[in-house]
DNA sequence: AATACAAAAATTATCTATAATTTTAAACCA
DNA sequence: TGGTTTAAAATTATAGATAATTTTTGTATT
């Protein structure tokens, strides 16, 4: 993570939180109490309000005026939004990235790959894979657009955790070899058509809640 | 405008901004200093910071820590980028929309397309606009898509206003009932596929400048 | 025992004040 | 005159204090 030291408190605090809420430390639906985190951070809490904004924004945390912030919470219908709106404009932007991909770009994304099929546990694997989509991407030159995509691969990230916080089986990543092999060979919309389609690959596992019961566990595994 | 009255002093802030910086009150790169905003508004700095936090969000404007914040200033490159964008994200919803639209949902619809026909002013046209876009999306029961899609709408009234603030000649909409008959037939691919297209027509027109100078403007007309 | 009410505690939202930094203006020197 | 340094003003960022609201807890009442 970048320590930036020139940022100013509140996005170091945001970033932190984030981080949080993403692996799953803090709980959907917990409450953020800006007393106790300007404390943690040893502030007062006219950053930590602004960093509550920032969380905010990135969907990540939802206030209610006078009534404080809490942990955005999401169910399988969240996760299946946030699954198609990543496929329909990752497929955008590689579209508009594919001409300006390199073949020093391509091999860096097969490392990646094989970092992620290398990797033994869920947070290095979500590491490897948003690098790989990161790479392939990032040529778009559409800086919205990429800021977007970037909030919601967050997102993704946390239904991830959510689900498989603990044991996590290492997958190869098919997808992700054919999509590299269709831009070598400049086939564009061949890529484009297996991103859309590996992005909205939907996992599902039973897991075991607080009370013993079994639920399905669902996270968007691309 | 929605006057909610339980808003924290915050959200109020940044919606009056919002307005302003959309409809070229306040120009591209201008410096929002927040001690005269404070004043403005008889309240202290700390709403307008957070006010400020979620213009940024919005991209409506960028703040560089230490040396304040300025509206976001935007060229072809940002125009073209948000109208992709919104063509790509605003078929999905349509395709999600599509199964729950009624008859009267449409007749609305034909409604927003009549006043935006009869509208003399840009500002009334987009309105008319974005109503009918929002109420053909709306059904899609997609809040985070249905949010991101705003915030581009509001970047895409920017552009609109910044190139025709002045002078507007009404435009009938052939596009928005090609749409609405396609919808109306239940042909959900033929709508999308004309909103896509419809959404992506990007208007050009010969503006003078400051210096006496004529450069292009460009703005999303859809 | 359950519900409703009231007082206390905790928490949010805001204001005023202060420290740190940047911008602007002025003076200085080559 | 043109550029550079220095001082002043303006501005940002944060801290500490206060008012208003919500949540919690305890107590009474049916």
């Amino acid at each position: 993570m970048a320590k930036t030291a020139d940022d100013t408190i509140a996005v170091r605090i945001s970033k932190v939180l984030a981080d949080r809420i993403i692996s799953g430390v803090i709980e959907p639906g917990a409450r953020l109490r800006q007393d106790h985190i300007a404390e943690e951070f040893q502030t007062s809490h006219v950053p930590v309000r602004e960093a509550f904004r920032r969380l905010e924004a990135q969907g990540l945390a939802t206030g209610e005026p006078r009534r404080g912030v809490r942990v955005a919470s999401f169910d399988l219908g969240e996760v299946r939004e946030v699954a198609e709106m990543r496929a329909a404009l990752e497929v955008l932007a590689l579209r508009h990235a594919a001409p300006h991909l390199t073949a020093a770009i391509l091999h860096l994304a097969e490392e990646a790959t094989k970092a992620g099929d290398k990797s033994r546990d869920v947070r290095s694997w979500e590491e490897a894979n948003r690098t790989f989509h990161r790479l392939i991407l990032a040529p778009c030159g559409m800086p919205r657009l990429l800021a977007t995509i970037d909030d919601l691969h967050a997102a993704s990230a946390r239904f991830l955790f959510a689900a498989w916080r603990s044991e996590w089986e290492t997958r190869t990543d098919q997808d992700h070899r054919a999509i590299l092999s269709a831009l070598r060979q400049g086939n564009t919309e061949s890529a484009a058509a297996t991103l859309g389609r590996h992005v909205q690959w939907i996992g599902q596992k039973p897991v075991k809640t607080a009370s013993g019961r079994t639920r399905d566990a669902f996270a968007i595994v691309g």
